[in-house]
RNA sequence: AGAGCAAAUCGUUCUAUCGCGUUAUGCUUGCAUAAUGAGGAAAGUCCGGCCAGCAAAGAGCAUCUAACCCGGGGAAACGCGGGGUGUAGCAAUGCAACAGCUAGUGCCACAGAAAAUAAACCGCCAGGCCUUUGGCUUGGUAAGGGUGAAAAGGUGAGGUAAGAGCUCACCAGUUAUGACAGUAAUGUUGUAAGCUAGGUAAACCUUUAGAGCUGAAAGAUCAAAUAAACCAAGGAUUGAGGGUUGCUCGCCCAAUCUUGGAGGGUAGAUCGAAAGAGGGUAAAAGUAAUUUUAUUCCCAGAUAAAUGAUAGAAAUCCAAUGAAAAUUGGAUAACAGAAGCCGGCUUAUAGAUUUGUUAUUUUA
């Protein structure tokens, strides 16, 4: 097991204003079945990345199963967020991150595991690019 | 024994590691330790409340809700016990659209002559005319045919040109009105009227009873920077409008502009917001809903919204092999996630257990 693999509320992006702004600014790639919206920060805040969660209402009509899919995605960043956090520090910059499930179905925990590994890994060699 | 019906309960458990929310404590002030963290429906938002706001918080209408009877319970909604009527079922038992189409209006597809102030397509009967085994035409006729979910009481007799509740007998129903039984719903029964009236109120609507409206995104407080609204002063313009719950009345206020004052509450923060018509246990009263007393507990509190991931056991279920013990493999379920709280209702629900009860089959 890693050590410090932790999401505290902190690290969650929260504010309404800091998703709209994403939505209309960053920049985004599709890994199905999750699509990443993604931008660096306009103002630092000491937090390295902010994560949000978000799993449409259309797509997933259960609350239940919807909670279960935000719960496994959270759980795979929660684990695999470190060398990210690594990239991003030697970059010098600070990340707001939205990860969107795009499926109509349930996906496994490793599923979603094996993209979130993938999804994390593109953004750090952006990082290592310069974030261009 | 398998099946049905009713009521009630459960609807995985434990351990380890890594995490998340809340609370408490500690200090190094963002970390450590400890405690705690979804349901019987958390759901639908259909009722009733608590709570809060709306202040000229008044009236009427509209709207919404309820709708067999008695008893008893509850804050109310609405349960509970017993009974009646209708209906489904062999039964246990379930269900209720159990006030009113004889207040009014509307609707009744297709088919059919006609779907409602009763109707004439074929047929039947009578009259008239003609080119007379027939045809045309005028009228009568609801017995027969065909259509339809539904065709205007049924059977028989009389009656008639042919027919018809046209008349009569019996049966069925309706309305009116008694008697008896019952607290009552209602039941049994009598008399009168040929009265025979289609269905639909889960169509509008009518009757009776109740509700002021809004809804926690309520509402209260707070930081920085604006605006709307508020108060005061001023002048000019407009001329009966504006506000008040869906409407009407009623009630309140003139409106617009400038300056000043005071203040202001957004996708932010705190409160509201978790000790209550509370839960558990025991005893007592009651058939029960429920109530009383004693004792004990504090039991989620998020806000882009915590309760998860992995591994291993147990237990249960399923499948295969086997005479059995057992072995191997698989699954952890169904419906479903708190969002102010409480009491109901409704809907969804794999599987398991207990109790009572019903008919059937087999055995004794």
């Amino acid at each position: 097991m890693q050590f410090n693999n932790r999401f505290p509320k902190q690290e969650k992006l929260k504010s309404v204003k800091d998703i709209g702004f994403l939505f209309e600014s960053g920049k985004s790639f599709n890994a199905f079945p999750l699509r990443v919206v993604y931008a660096k920060k306009t103002t630092k805040t000491g937090i390295l990345a902010n994560v949000g969660v978000s799993v449409p209402k259309k797509n997933i009509k259960l609350a239940v199963n919807r909670n279960l899919i935000k719960r496994r995605i959270k759980e795979a960043y929660r684990i695999n967020n470190h060398e990210l956090k690594n990239g991003i520090k030697n970059a010098d910059v600070e990340l707001n991150i939205m990860l969107v499930y795009t499926a109509k179905e349930i996906c496994t925990y490793n599923q979603i595991e094996e993209k979130i590994k993938v999804i994390l890994n593109r953004l750090n060699t952006w990082c290592e690019k310069g974030c261009e």
